[in-house]
RNA sequence: GGGCGAAUAGCUCAGCUGGUUAGAGCACCUGCCUUACACGCAGGGUGUCGGGGGUUCGAAUCCCUCUUCGCCCA
C-alpha cells in the first residue's frame, strides 16, 4: 500500500504498488486461500434462531454435479447465482449455509466405467458385480472431487467441510430408510407392466429418463387378412412394424360402422399367420391412421392396458438387448430368419416381407415423437417387466398443495402452472434400476418360506420363517431416489435430532434448471413432507440456459461450449460471474459467444479494471492517515456533492435490497404480493454498477478533485465521504465480484489484517443531510454545456464562459457556487449577469434557469433558431396532447386525482418553457 | 393431441396492479490520450411496442383473434 503523505499524493501511473490494471490471477488464488484459512464460509448451527442463537439461518443447498462431471458453463451460472445469494444473505447477517456435494449417477459413472472397461476388451460381466462396484468405487475415488475444486476456482463460498455425498454411508442410510418407510407404508409396491427399457444400458428408467424427441418417421399401413376370408382385411397403421411379431388383437373403435361388423372374427397376422381377435375398445383413436389399431401388449404401455382389459396374452418378442427374439409367452413367434437381428434391421427385413407378400399398402412420413434415453440417446424400448414403483398420489397431494398456498413459491411464475399441471396428472414412479452402481434394493426374499420384505438391517435370516435361505433383489435404486432425499439427508436425517437437521431445516432457495423439475425438485418437496412433514425449501429460482449466438444449448456434441476456466483464466473470475449475472434476467437464457469470448467477458473484465481504478485514484489520493467515519462529520459541513452521493447510496442500497428479496417470507408463507418478487440479479447488478460507476466515479470523484488538493477541514469530510462511498460500493458488488472488491477492501485506510469483505456487513440505508437535489440542478447545467459544445463543435480545449440569466422565480446559486466543477467538467467559466450582443448558445434548464454561451463565430444564427424552433415545437406538441387531455371532461372527472393533478403539474411546467423558448426564438430570430 | 409461455431499439431484455415525452445493458456513429482508468472520457436513440379487432376518457400494459417462435406433458 502506498504511504504518501497528502499534500504529495498523487497517482502516479508507473507506482509500483498499485498498477492501473488488477492482477486478478494471482489475487484470486490467493484470496480463495485467505477466506478458507479464516475459516468464513463454515456456518456454525448454534448460532441460528432455531438453536437458541441470534442469527437467522439462510440455507442453499447445491443441486449436486454427477460425480463425474467437468465444470461447464452450465454450473458456472447455476453456482454464480447460489454464490451470490450466500455472499448476499451471509453479509446481512445471516447464518448462512452453502452445503455442496455430489451425486453418484447411476447410470452415468456407470456408462464412464464401462467405457475404461470396454478399452481393455472387457465387459462388466467378465470382472463381476463386486469386482466392478469395487472398481467404480476406486475411480469415483481419485476423480470425483474435481468438479468441486473447480467450483473454488470461480469464487463458490461453500462450506467444503460439510461436503456430501448421495452414496456415502451416511446417505445410503437414508435412503435404505426412506425407502423402509415407504414399503412399511404400503406406498412402494412391485409391479408387473410395461416400463422404458434401455438396451444399451440394460437397465429401465422413469418417465422422466426417457425424453421425448421429434422424429420424422414413417407411418407403415398394413393389411391383415381375414382368417377364413383373405379376400377381406382390415389395414392398420404402425410405426414400428416389428412388433407386429407380439400382435395378439386388432382394436377398433365400438361405434365405428366401418368395423362393426368385424368385431368378434379373427385376422391372420402376416408372416405368421397367427390368429387375432378383432376387439372393440374405445382407447382406438377413429381419426388416426386407418382406425384400426395393432395390439402389443408387452411393447407398447397403452397397448398393456388395452391387454389387460380384453385378458389377452402379452408374449415378449424383444430381447433386453434389442434382438428378436421369443422372450416371455411367444413360442413359434419369430420366424428363424429373424431371431437375434436387432430391432431396426428386423424392421427393415419385416417390411422386406410385407412388401413382398403384398401385405405391405402404403408407407408414409409421419411426425412423432420417440423416447430416447436421457444418459446414452438410445431409443427406448417399451418392455414387460418388474419393477419396483413409489405410489405418487399420496405423496404429491401435499407437495401440490404447498405451491397453490404459497409455502413454496416457484420463479419465475409459470413455471407454478406447469408443476402444478404435472402433479395434478402424476404417475407411479418406477425407481428400480437393473444396474450395478447404486443404492441395493433393501429388499430380501426367503427360498424357504417365498416371504419377500424390506430391512432396515441386513437380515440374517427370514422375518417370518426365520430361514437363512435369502436373496437380495439385485437391482438398485434410481439415483433421483437418493437426490430427492437431498435436502434431508446431507443435515443428518434420518437422525432427526441432528444438529444441522434443526438448524439448517427447511433451507431457503433452491437454484436450479427447469429441465429437473420433475426429476428432482418436485420431488424432493414431496420427500420433505413424507419425511420431515413441511416443505424442504420456501423458494425456488429456476434460471435459464446458457446458449450459443443461435440460441443453441451449449453442448458437448455441438461444440459450441464454452469452458469457464477457460474465461477465468483469460478475464478473471469476477468477469465471468459479473457477466452471467448481469445478463440473467428472471428464467432468461443467458446468451454468449463461444467464437467471440471477447464480446461476452470483455465487459466484465472491463468493469472490474474500472473498479480497480477507482479505488487507485481513491486509494492513492485519500492516503493512509486516518479518515474521519462519516457518521461523525458535521452534516453543515457537507457540501451539494456531498449531499447529493449520500442520496444516491440510499437509492442504491434500496434498489439492491428490493432487487434480491426479500429474503424470506414474513410469517412462513408467501403472500399473494410476493411471490414473485426478489431475485432480480441483473437489477441489483445493474443497479450497483451505476451506483459505483456513474455516480460515484463519473460525479463524485471529479467533484471531489479540488477538495482533495487543498488541505483543510473540506479536504477531510470529502476523504471521509469518498472513502465510505467505496467502501459500501464495495460491499454492495462484493456478491458479484468477490475477488476484485476484497483485494480493494483490503486497501481501504484502516483495513486491519484478518478481516475481509465477504464477513463484512450488508449496507442499510441512512438518510442523513438533505439538499441532495439541489447538485442535479449543478448536473444538468454541465450536461446541457456539454451537449452544446458538442453540437456546435467547441473542441473541449476551447474555453467558454456560460451566463446564468434566473428567470423569474428562480436561483442560480446553486450554480455559481458550483463554479469550480463547471470548470472542470465542462470547462466553461460560469457568470452571472447578462450576456454580451453577439451570436450565443441558449439553453433552458427545467428549473426554468437559463444559460447563454457567447459563441461568436462558431454559432451560425440559423442554425440556434432551427434548434430552438425544433426543441420549442416538440414540446407544444406534447404540450397541446396534454392539454386536449385536460380539457376533457371525462378525463378529469373519471381518472384518479392525482393522475389528474400530475397532468395539471406538468402542465403547468411545460407552458412555462414553452413560454421561455418562444421568447427565446423571438429575441433570437425575430 | 393437452398445457404453459413469449413476440418492445441491430442483439439480450425491463416496463404488463391501465395514465412516463416508451427505457437499460451491449452493439453502433462522432469527438477526445481532460493530473485513476483508451479495458477509458464526452456527445448521439437508431422504435407503426408482431398483425387485426374490442373494452376504456386513456392500451406496450386488459379481452378476443390471427401469425411466428419456445418450453413442458402425452
Amino acid at each position: 500500500m502506498s504511504k504518501q503523505s497528502p499534500g504529495a499524493a498523487s497517482a502516479s501511473p508507473a507506482d509500483p504498488d498499485f498498477p492501473t490494471h488488477f492482477d486478478f490471477a494471482t489475487a484470486e488464488r490467493a484470496l480463495s486461500d485467505a477466506w478458507e484459512r479464516a475459516g468464513l464460509f463454515r456456518a456454525d448451527g448454534g448460532r441460528t434462531t432455531r438453536a437458541g442463537g441470534e442469527r437467522d439461518p439462510f440455507t442453499i443447498l447445491i443441486p449436486p454435479p454427477n460425480v463425474t462431471a467437468v465444470l461447464h458453463v452450465g454450473h458456472g451460472l447455476n453456482n454464480t447465482v447460489q454464490d451470490v445469494l450466500v455472499r448476499w444473505r451471509r453479509m446481512a447477517g445471516d447464518e448462512a449455509l452453502w452445503l455442496p456435494g455430489t451425486d453418484h449417477a447411476g447410470i452415468a459413472t456407470q456408462n464412464v466405467v464401462e467405457k475404461l472397461l470396454a478399452k481393455e476388451g472387457k465387459t462388466r460381466f467378465d470382472v463381476g458385480r463386486e469386482a466392478f462396484v469395487a472398481r467404480t468405487e476406486a475411480f469415483v475415488e481419485e476423480t470425483g472431487g474435481l468438479i468441486l475444486k473447480q467450483l473454488r476456482a470461480i469464487g463458490a463460498s461453500a462450506d467444503w467441510s460439510r461436503t456430501a455425498y448421495t452414496f456415502s454411508p451416511a446417505l445410503s442410510r437414508a435412503v435404505r430408510e426412506a425407502f423402509v418407510r415407504l414399503y412399511e407404508r404400503g406406498l412402494v409396491y412391485r409391479g408387473h407392466r410395461v416400463i422404458h427399457w434401455c438396451p444399451r444400458c440394460l437397465t429401465s428408467l422413469s418417465d422422466e429418463e426417457a425424453e421425448f424427441h421429434d422424429t420424422e418417421g414413417k407411418l407403415y399401413h398394413i393389411r391383415y387378412a381375414l382368417a377364413d376370408d383373405p379376400a377381406q382385411g382390415v389395414t392398420i397403421a404402425t410405426t414400428r412394424p416389428e412388433t407386429l411379431l407380439a400382435d395378439v388383437a386388432v382394436a377398433v373403435h365400438p361405434d365405428d360402422p366401418r368395423y362393426a361388423a368385424l368385431v368378434g372374427r379373427s385376422l391372420a397376422l402376416p408372416i405368421t399367420g397367427i390368429p387375432l381377435p378383432i376387439i372393440a375398445d374405445g382407447y382406438v383413436e377413429r381419426e388416426f391412421g386407418t382406425g384400426a389399431l395393432k395390439i402389443t401388449p408387452a411393447h407398447d404401455a397403452n397397448d398393456f392396458d388395452v391387454g389387460k382389459r380384453h385378458g389377452l396374452a402379452m408374449p415378449v418378442v424383444i430381447s433386453a438387448d434389442g434382438e428378436m427374439a421369443e422372450v416371455a409367452d411367444a413360442a413359434g413367434r419369430v420366424p428363424a430368419e429373424l431371431k437375434g437381428l436387432d430391432r431396426f434391421e428386423a424392421r427393415k427385413r419385416i417390411v422386406r416381407q410385407l412388401e413382398a407378400s403384398g401385405a405391405l399398402v402404403k408407407v408414409e412420413t409421419h411426425a412423432h415423437s420417440v423416447r430416447r434415453c436421457y444418459r446414452c440417446d438410445t431409443v427406448v424400448e417399451p418392455r414387460l417387466s418388474d419393477q419396483w414403483f413409489v405410489r405418487m398420489a399420496p405423496l404429491a397431494a401435499p407437495a401440490l398443495e404447498a405451491v397453490k398456498d404459497g409455502t413454496i413459491r416457484l420463479l419465475p411464475e409459470k413455471w407454478e402452472k406447469v408443476y402444478i399441471n404435472w402433479l395434478e396428472g402424476i404417475r407411479d414412479w418406477n425407481i428400480s434400476r437393473q444396474l450395478w452402481w447404486g443404492h441395493r434394493v433393501p429388499v430380501w426374499t426367503c427360498g424357504a418360506c417365498g416371504h419377500a420384505d424390506a430391512y432396515r438391517e441386513d437380515p440374517k435370516g427370514c422375518g417370518k420363517c426365520g430361514s437363512a435361505e435369502l436373496e437380495q433383489d439385485p437391482d438398485v435404486f434410481d439415483t433421483w431416489f437418493s437426490s430427492w432425499l437431498w435436502p434431508i439427508s446431507t443435515l443428518g436425517w434420518p437422525d432427526e435430532e441432528a444438529p444441522d437437521l434443526k438448524a439448517f431445516y427447511p433451507s431457503d432457495v433452491l437454484v436450479t434448471a427447469p429441465e429437473i423439475l420433475f426429476f428432482w425438485v418436485a420431488r424432493m418437496i414431496m420427500s420433505g413432507y413424507a419425511f420431515m412433514g413441511r416443505a424442504p425449501f420456501h423458494t425456488v429460482y429456476l434460471h435459464g440456459t446458457v446458449r450459443d449466438m443461435q440460441h443453441r444449448k451449449m453442448s458437448k456434441s455441438l461444440g459450441n461450449g464454452i469452458d469457464p476456466l477457460d474465461v477465468v483464466d483469460q478475464y478473471g473470475a469476477d468477469a465471468l460471474r459479473w457477466t452471467l449475472v448481469q445478463g440473467m434476467g428472471l428464467g432468461v437464457d443467458v446468451m454468449l459467444d463461444p467464437e467471440d469470448l471477447d464480446k461476452s467477458f470483455a465487459p466484465g473484465r472491463n468493469f472490474a479494471t474500472k473498479l480497480w481504478n477507482i479505488g487507485r485514484f481513491i486509494l492513492l489520493q485519500v492516503g493512509d492517515e486516518k479518515v474521519t467515519p462519516l457518521p461523525t462529520v458535521d452534516p453543515a459541513a457537507f457540501t451539494l456533492a456531498d449531499r447529493w452521493i449520500l442520496d444516491r447510496l440510499d437509492a442504491a442500497i434500496a434498489e439492491c435490497d428490493a432487487s434480491l428479496g426479500p429474503a424470506r417470507p414474513q410469517a412462513g408463507r408467501w403472500p399473494e404480493q410476493e411471490r414473485q418478487v426478489g431475485l432480480r440479479l441483473d437489477a441489483y447488478a445493474e443497479a450497483a454498477r451505476r451506483f459505483v460507476w456513474n455516480e460515484l466515479a463519473d460525479w463524485y470523484v471529479e467533484a471531489v478533485k479540488t477538495r482533495l488538493a487543498e488541505p483543510g477541514p473540506d479536504r477531510e469530510v470529502a476523504r471521509a465521504v469518498l472513502v465510505h462511498m467505496f467502501d459500501q460500493g464495495l460491499r454492495l458488488l462484493h456478491p458479484i465480484m468477490p475477488f476484485v472488491t476484497e483485494a480493494l477492501w483490503q486497501r481501504l485506510p484502516g483495513a486491519t489484517p484478518g478481516r475481509f469483505l465477504a464477513a463484512a456487513r450488508w449496507p442499510t440505508a441512512a438518510p442523513r443531510a438533505a439538499g441532495g437535489e439541489a447538485f442535479e440542478v449543478v448536473r444538468e447545467a454541465i450536461d446541457a454545456i456539454r451537449r452544446l459544445r458538442s453540437e456546435y463543435g467547441v473542441t473541449p480545449g476551447q474555453p467558454i464562459r456560460a451566463f446564468v440569466a434566473a428567470g423569474a422565480g428562480t436561483d442560480g446559486t446553486a450554480l455559481l457556487g458550483s463554479a469550480a466543477l463547471l470548470h472542470r467538467l465542462a470547462r466553461a467559466e460560469i457568470v452571472a449577469g447578462s450576456p454580451p450582443a453577439g451570436a450565443a448558445a441558449h439553453a433552458v434548464l427545467s428549473n426554468g434557469l437559463e444559460l447563454v454561451l457567447p459563441l461568436e463565430g462558431m454559432v451560425d444564427v440559423k442554425k440556434e433558431c432551427a434548434r430552438l424552433r425544433g426543441e420549442h415545437d416538440n414540446l407544444t406538441k406534447q404540450l397541446g396532447a396534454l392539454r386536449g387531455r385536460l380539457a376533457n371532461e371525462k378525463f378529469t372527472s373519471k381518472a384518479p386525482a392525482e393522475v389528474v393533478e400530475a397532468e395539471r403539474a406538468k402542465e403547468r411546467e411545460w407552458s412555462a418553457r414553452v413560454e421561455q423558448l418562444s421568447a427565446k426564438v423571438a429575441e433570437l430570430c425575430g
